[in-house]
RNA sequence: GCCCCCGUAGCUCAGCGGAUAGAGCAUCGGAUUUCUAAUCCGAAGGUCACAGGUUCGAAUCCUGUCGGGGGUGCCA
């Protein structure tokens, strides 16, 4: 569409004595393309012309010469509209769609970039949640798609393994461990210590000041402290990969906030050097100028440092060691203002990379009435971000949101198989279709907006969904599998001609635009909605077997409808893809 | 008090400067001898929270009001 648009400015540009790109970025879509693939509303004219847009559109309609690749110059009123030669079009649409050597929508401008990724960062000794689930797939969501666009990813885990709660969880396990000496620690278990603790220390004195000393333990490197601190990460840390592995992630870094225990008092050194730190009601701050923001504490009182001193310890070893051209935290909105804090700070140490972090903010996550039917208190006890009360243990587990989901999508699967190929693979599918599913409601919105979770719509098989998308991929693969023969790598597509095949045809060309704003916006729901349109337009095409039957006793339409069919079926994979979502052959 | 985000159809959401504001769910009615009906078509459903302003043009940009959520120096 780009190439269109260009060829359009060009030959504009000297009618209406402006530069072409200000031409080129007049162009709108028309409503309807009946009336024209690209248009161009005249009003912005009328005073520099001093004529009406309507009259300005009528006289560039017979100035304009037809240029290539279009066959019809029409206006309605105040707009002057472009029809694209169907006959061109097609070729030029979907040259490279199916290239096997190049992605289509994948670049390389991102090469030689790093960008690093500071997502999903779970607790410690609490089980994935529900709602840590969003920062998790947006996060690894943005990954994909700018190692498509040629970046390299740096994808980090900021693991909560560090904080007083770590002596809370030691008390628990002790008197535990006594009753139980046998029993093994896992995740499930580490929770049951956790709100024990907190059962406990309701009732008993002393209880909170037992778990102190354990934590002092733990920061002198008591032995006994730091084997129990050991153990209860590297079983969380299990219990996480077994969940990212069923949303087919891996990150390429594992660095907590434990990591940066010995590096906390070279930053706060280095901030002490600039003077842009000052002792204000006995803690470390650093202050704002106006007051823009609250000041940025960075040692309390007591002398122990604060999430703000860990995050600016982690900035500066992420830039030393990556030098990245943008650092992202996927991080819920509520820590809106600690970033805007961390990063001022940042920029007052002078760093000129400070203002290539952002914060990727997303909204919160409120359940539905089918989830619990009364609202819960927030707990922010840890954790870059949590909602829901663990302590009290109302908590919607993830891996039994995925399982349910599973099952679900396993009910259906077997009752609507009609190959017995499905039926013999039916648990690998439901695994796909159930987990496509809560992938694609988390992705399915902007970012920024609140989640209402419900089981209802997560679970949702229908309508503007993950199995959707999916289900349109079987369709597609199916009629591949149909037609039966290899497809040659060039295939003409010039006998195409419907107004049908020409929407198909348009939404495939527009993928590498998707992508790039997607990036460019760090919205993965840009392309959810894209794949959503881009199904939606083939499926009308599928629906008519009349007109557009696709196998046909005419060859090279055949042979140009298969194409077609490959065409979306290969951005559709690689969509899928890149939203973390597999794209089954049946279903 | 101050700061940030969000108010679009009954519900969940797209649209974020251009032509008649779009989907899904729910409701009602239709389409299957024929490449997968987990699909498609149609009906019904909207003072785009409100009020000003900018503009040839505003759901979209600015200001204010109201409503909801979040945050606000010793949690993370």
């Amino acid at each position: 569409m780009n190439s269109y648009k260009n060829i359009l400015s060009q030959a504009l540009s000297p009618l209406l004595g402006l530069p072409s790109e200000e031409v080129a970025a007049m162009f709108v879509t028309p409503p309807d393309s009946s009336m024209g693939d690209i248009g161009l509303p005249c009003f912005p004219l009328a005073k520099k012309l001093q004529q009406s847009p309507a009259q300005i559109a009528s006289k560039l309609s017979t100035q304009l010469e037809l240029p290539e690749g279009f066959s019809k110059i029409s206006t309605t009123g105040p707009y002057l509209n472009f029809t694209i030669d169907r006959q061109k079009m097609f070729n030029r649409f979907l040259a490279g769609v199916r290239s096997t050597a190049k992605p289509f929508g994948a670049s390389e401008i991102g090469k030689g970039q790093t960008v690093v990724m500071d997502y999903s960062h779970p607790n410690i000794a609490k089980p994935l949640a529900i709602h840590h689930v969003r920062s998790t797939i947006i996060g690894a969501a943005l990954c994909r798609l700018y190692k498509f666009l040629g970046y390299t990813v740096e994808g980090v885990n900021h693991l909560g393994d560090w904080g007083t709660n770590f002596g809370q969880l030691m008390v628990s396990y002790k008197r535990y461990e006594a009753a139980q000496p046998d029993q093994e620690v896992n995740i499930t278990r580490l929770l049951e210590m956790y709100i024990q603790f907190h059962k406990d220390a309701g009732n008993e004195e002393g209880l909170d000041d037992q778990a102190r000393e354990w934590f002092v333990k733990l920061e002198s490197g008591d032995p006994e402290a730091v084997r129990l601190w050991e153990l209860f990460r590297e079983e969380s840390l299990n219990a996480f990969k077994k969940l990212y592995r069923r949303f087919g992630i891996e990150f390429e870094h594992y660095i907590g906030e434990s990591f940066f225990n010995d590096k906390m008092e070279a930053t706060l050194e280095r901030i002490a050097a600039k003077g842009i730190s000052e002792i204000s009601e006995g803690a470390l701050v650093v202050k704002f100028e106006d007051d823009k923001m609250p000041p940025c504490l960075l040692r309390k009182s007591d002398g122990s440092t604060l999430y703000a001193t860990r995050d600016l310890a982690a900035a500066e070893y992420r830039y030393e060691r990556w030098h990245f051209a943008k650092c992202l935290y996927v991080v819920a909105n509520q820590q809106e203002l600690h970033f805007r804090q961390v990063f001022g700070v940042l920029e007052k140490m002078g760093y000129d990379w400070a203002k290539n972090c952002e914060h990727i903010k997303f909204g919160m996550l409120a359940f539905g009435p089918d989830v619990f039917p009364t609202e819960e208190e927030d707990d922010t006890a840890f954790g870059r971000r949590t909602t829901g009360s663990t302590r009290r243990g109302h908590i919607v587990f993830l891996e039994e949101v995925l399982d349910r989901a599973r099952d679900k999508a396993r009910d259906l699967v077997v009752d609507n198989a009609r190959e017995d190929e499905v039926l013999q693979h039916a648990d690998e599918l439901a695994e796909m279709i159930g987990v496509g599913a809560i992938v694609f409601n988390e992705l399915a919105q902007r970012r920024v907006k609140d989640v209402l979770f419900t089981w209802d719509k997560a679970l949702n098989l229908h309508g503007d969904s993950g199995p959707y998308l999916q289900y349109t991929h079987a369709r597609l693969s199916s009629v591949l599998r149909k037609y039966g023969k290899e497809l040659p790598e060039e295939i003409d597509y010039s006998t195409l001609g419907t107004e049908a095949e020409a929407e198909v045809a348009k939404a495939v060309a527009a993928f590498p635009e998707i992508i790039e704003r997607a990036v460019r916006e760090n919205e993965p729901s840009v392309v959810s909605d894209y794949l959503l349109a881009l199904c939606s337009e083939f499926n009308r095409f599928f629906t008519d077997k009349v007109t557009h039957r696709i196998i046909s006793d005419e060859e090279a339409l055949t042979l140009a409808r298969v194409g077609l069919v490959d065409c979306v079926r290969t951005v559709l994979a690689t969509g899928l893809g890149l939203l973390g979502i597999q794209a089954p052959e049946r279903m």
